[in-house]
RNA sequence: GGCCCUAUCGUCUAGCGGUCUAGGACGCCGCCCUCUCACGGCGGAAACUGGGGUUCGAGUCCCCAUAGGGCUACCA
């Protein structure tokens, strides 16, 4: 058995899980505590365990269960045991697995830790807010922890459906052990006797959760830090039904930029919305990892390999982190430009297509344009989306000039006959390249006893309606000769037009 | 309300009693490079929440206050 060092204590080969309810799309927090799983998982040579937790029947939905899949698959999260692969200790979804939290549940009945509570919903929330208008705690009172057999089947005769409940000892206290916050004390006499099973036959959330941690010999839960108040519950359940404890450790919330938890009103949250917006994986892995963990040194842009050797737990930070879009653009832009090429290029074409610039199936011509003016132009963008616009005039003739440059380049008096001096020259060029497209420019220019950018610049706005853009003379090598002379054709009327305006 | 966690530049963070006149990154500002925009290079502004302790010495340890977050569901 490989041994791993976590936490300063040796201890058997390192599982972890992430386990979502599949009640929405993969969020960035749980993004990143899938990412600080698998982490210690692959830097430990440990295993991980994708588990879905659909226990809430009316939240839980296929197309979440899909969507979750599909992001982690994406980003590049790979489990070792879970959906679609299986293992050793599947189930995966809690849904299939009710015999076991059934069997446990009497199990504890039967050893006196747990009973059947008759109170309905209506009732717990009449005592509630009965609670909270005098001030008192809103625990659960005990009432059915001592009932006897027959009021229980009078209670059950009535029609009521049963609760399970676990018995919460009312003196001690119950110490969390984390290995991110130390120790955590809870006195038992603040938690009440929480509902383990519901009425409707499925598992609470803290209790499917440590039978199924324990049934899979999870040795590390990590998870989000708003489950470090819960976890006393389940030192509990996992005391009542006799099982060791694995390590726990909370790692730092993800908060939105206003300070609140992640919601949907603060716009992109989801990892499918960044890719949608043209984040790439590697950036976005890489920007995760970052919030809440730091790397010794002082490189922050880092393969995931690097992250991998690098990773431990006690690197992790204990604050909440506000995600910064800025960081994860600047960390987006830095892996359009380094990496190879192609891919840059493959990951750009369904935003091509998304503008209507290549067709649907692009022909050889399309994806070779896309493939010279994406790496032409991979430098300047931010995202995929930025690039795919960034690029679409080489696939449009009939663009806008932009405004501020057409005050600036086609105002002067002289411009259209300057472009239409530059049309003649570059029609007349014996070989349409790029240094002899740029040598004609500078004679020009020359001649005409302006400086090379006052022709430069014109050119551009013809040629692309933009002001930014790529170095000019490798521009218009990529579009052509007869393009070029087209649209400088096209400026040259466009300006006519206007002085006679 | 009760309980729990947290507290360093705007943001992410380094810092694990003296090396801190507090370091890095993003963003911001300026300069350089330059056909524009980016990139790159150089430089700059920018933080230890407040108050008590402990100690020869505190960003670092303790307490209180304050602030933010979480839990307190038949959600997870």
């Amino acid at each position: 058995m490989r041994l791993a060092l976590t936490g300063g204590i040796v201890m058997e080969k390192v599982r972890v899980r992430f386990a979502p309810s599949p009640t929405g799309k993969l969020h960035i927090g749980g993004a990143r505590t899938a990412l600080f799983n698998w982490l210690l998982a692959r830097s430990t040579g440990g295993t991980f365990v994708l588990r879905i937790e659909d226990t809430d029947v009316e939240r839980s939905t296929q197309a979440s269960v899909d969507q979750i899949i599909s992001s982690l698959k994406w980003l590049g999260l790979d489990w070792d045991e879970g959906p679609e692969i299986g293992g050793e200790y599947g189930p995966y979804f809690q849904s299939e697995r009710l015999h076991l939290y059934e069997d446990k549940a009497q199990e504890l009945i039967d050893k006196g830790k747990a009973y059947l509570c008759y109170c309905t919903p209506e009732e717990l929330e009449a005592k509630r807010e009965e609670a909270r208008r005098t001030g008192r705690p809103p625990r659960y009172d005990g009432h059915c922890r001592n009932l006897s057999e027959e009021e229980c089947a009078r209670l059950a005769a009535e029609g009521r459906q049963a609760v399970i409940r676990l018995k919460v000892p009312e003196t001690g206290e119950t110490v969390v052990d984390d290995l991110i916050r130390g120790r955590v004390v809870f006195q038992n006499s603040i938690l009440d006797d929480f509902i383990i099973i519901k009425s409707n036959g499925m598992p609470t959330y803290n209790y499917a959760c440590v039978v199924d941690d324990h049934a899979m010999r999870l040795t590390h839960i990590i998870r989000a830090e708003e489950h470090l108040s819960n976890t006393p519950r389940q030192v509990l359940l996992y005391q009542a039904l006799g099982y060791e404890l694995p390590q726990f450790a909370h790692v730092p919330m993800i908060l939105a930029p206003d300070r609140s938890k992640l919601s949907k009103r603060h716009g992109a949250t989801s990892v499918e919305e960044f890719r949608d917006q043209g984040y790439l994986q590697e950036a976005i892995i890489n920007y995760l990892a970052l919030l809440g963990w730091s790397p010794e040194g002082t490189d922050e842009i880092m393969p995931l390999e690097d992250i991998v050797k690098q990773f431990s737990l006690e690197r992790v930070s204990k604050n909440a982190a506000i995600y910064d879009t800025k960081k994860l653009t600047w960390i987006n832009g830095y892996y359009l430009r380094n990496l190879p090429g192609e891919r840059v290029v493959q990951e750009t074409l369904p935003f091509l297509k998304r503008l209507g610039l290549i067709g649907e199936e692009p022909g050889e011509d399309e994806l070779r344009l896309a493939h010279d003016s994406v790496l032409l132009t991979r430098d300047r963008a931010k995202t995929l989306e930025e690039l795919a616009d960034a690029v679409s005039y080489f696939f449009k003739d009939g663009f806008d000039y932009d405004e501020k440059g057409v005050q600036k380049h086609f105002s002067d008096p002289a411009a259209a006959d300057r472009l239409c001096q530059a049309r003649a020259r570059l029609e007349a060029l014996a070989d349409f390249t790029y240094e002899s497209i740029e040598s004609e420019y500078r004679q020009l220019a020359e001649e005409l006893g302006i400086k090379a950018a006052q022709l430069i610049h014109p050119t551009r706005l013809a040629l692309s309606g933009r002001t930014i853009g790529p170095g000019l003379f490798e521009l218009m090598a990529l579009l052509g000769r007869e393009k070029c002379l087209k649209r400088l054709e096209r400026a040259i009327d466009f300006i006519g037009q206007r002085t006679v305006e």
